[in-house]
DNA sequence: GTCTATAACGAGATAGAC
DNA sequence: GTCTATCTCGTTATAGAC
């Protein structure tokens, strides 16, 4: 997720990052074209030869912040083994956004869903359903170590976990405390792990949440 | 001076009423006053007259709005005895705006938060911060009671609980699957209930729950 | 690729008649 | 209270020079 930026990256780069920011802080419909085109530096007219409709532009970034999820989520599976372990990884994602002080891509569009053109609408859905199988998969994953005790279907626990993270993230922007996430999470976390290997986690898993000022691993 | 007819509302109840649909399904700034003004067939330049601003209309439905959820959550201290019912009861008020194909007023505004006016940031805080403290006396009693068992701080858990409900509410509609809160919100309910209460509670809660769109046991 | 200039439209808001 | 008419500004988007 946190790749390192090139200093002079491509004007269509710029573009988007700025954009991206734009988007995830004031949602779709709470920037124009104007707030882009004065902090890239160039004007509204050749921001469309870039991206020639909005629309576009909005599609470009929903690709690209799930691709970006996407990596991420497969690095997970590569240097984590456990399950509560990948778990972590995965809210710590989460936290990262909001500690950039960012909603969510996919979440903030969520709220705007009803006013989307058709084809953001589209990426959203399979933004949020690659999701749930992915953390449904790692669920399944963790109720056969026995790291992980569900009393639901993985599915519904999944669709639950997403809808709680995005939700956590919302509100403590809303209240302007971050750290309302950061209980939440663990909560969230705390329900799922199996009552034997809850005991054994607890100490560690509460230094990491506890012991973070800010960013970085 | 009675007015019984809800069919016959003042001008300023039906702008409300058309305007806080609005809101809850596109957002602030995903409608207009020319939107409002084409439902009540009224001109703009009406609607001014009843609402100098946009801002004092955002304003006015935040406040009534959060009324109404705190006449709900009085009436619920008044007809719930215990704990659980009481609970069950709340993540009723939020199943019935989604049933009528709306997001929670305030969550949807949550997103927005950034671009709204200051008066209505601070409205929206005071609305999370009420549900919060409600929640919170209810958990509590709850833990007295011995009916619910909290691995956290209530406020901790009635914090989690507010976002991972306004987190549901905005994937269901997002993904056009309302059956995706009831899973979540019945995920959640569980978690809190001591392991004594669920087993005599179960055969209850799952048949309240499984009434409407019949889904799962 | 980036610019200037402008089109075409919709937004929130106001003046003043009735 | 509601209307017509209008204002001003911001929005997305295009044309064409450089």
């Amino acid at each position: 997720m946190s790749d390192p930026k090139p200093a002079a990256a491509n004007t269509t780069t710029r573009i988007l990052d700025v954009a991206e920011r734009l988007m995830q802080t004031r949602g779709f419909n709470g920037f124009s074209y104007a707030d882009i085109a004065a902090e890239v530096r160039i004007t509204k007219a050749s921001l469309h030869y870039h991206f020639a409709t909005k629309a576009e532009l909005g599609c470009t970034l929903i690709e690209r912040y799930s691709a970006a999820f996407e990596s991420a989520l497969q690095r997970i599976g590569r240097e984590r083994a456990d399950a509560p372990a990948r778990l972590r990884a995965y809210v710590k994602l989460y936290a990262e956004v909001l500690a950039d002080e960012r909603m969510c891509l996919c979440g903030m569009l969520a709220a705007e869903y009803a006013t989307l053109p058709e084809p953001m609408q589209r990426a959203l859905r399979a933004f949020f359903a690659a999701n749930e199988r992915w953390l449904t998969q790692l669920l399944e994953q963790g109720q056969q170590e026995g790291s992980l005790a569900l009393r639901v279907p993985a599915c519904e626990a999944a669709a639950m976990l997403v809808g709680a993270l995005e939700g956590g993230m919302l509100l403590a922007r809303a209240s302007g405390d971050p750290a309302k996430f950061t209980g939440a999470a663990r909560l969230l976390l705390a329900q799922l792990e199996s009552p034997a290997a809850a005991s054994a986690n607890r100490r560690v898993r509460v230094a990491r949440f506890a012991a973070r000022p800010a960013r970085r691993s």
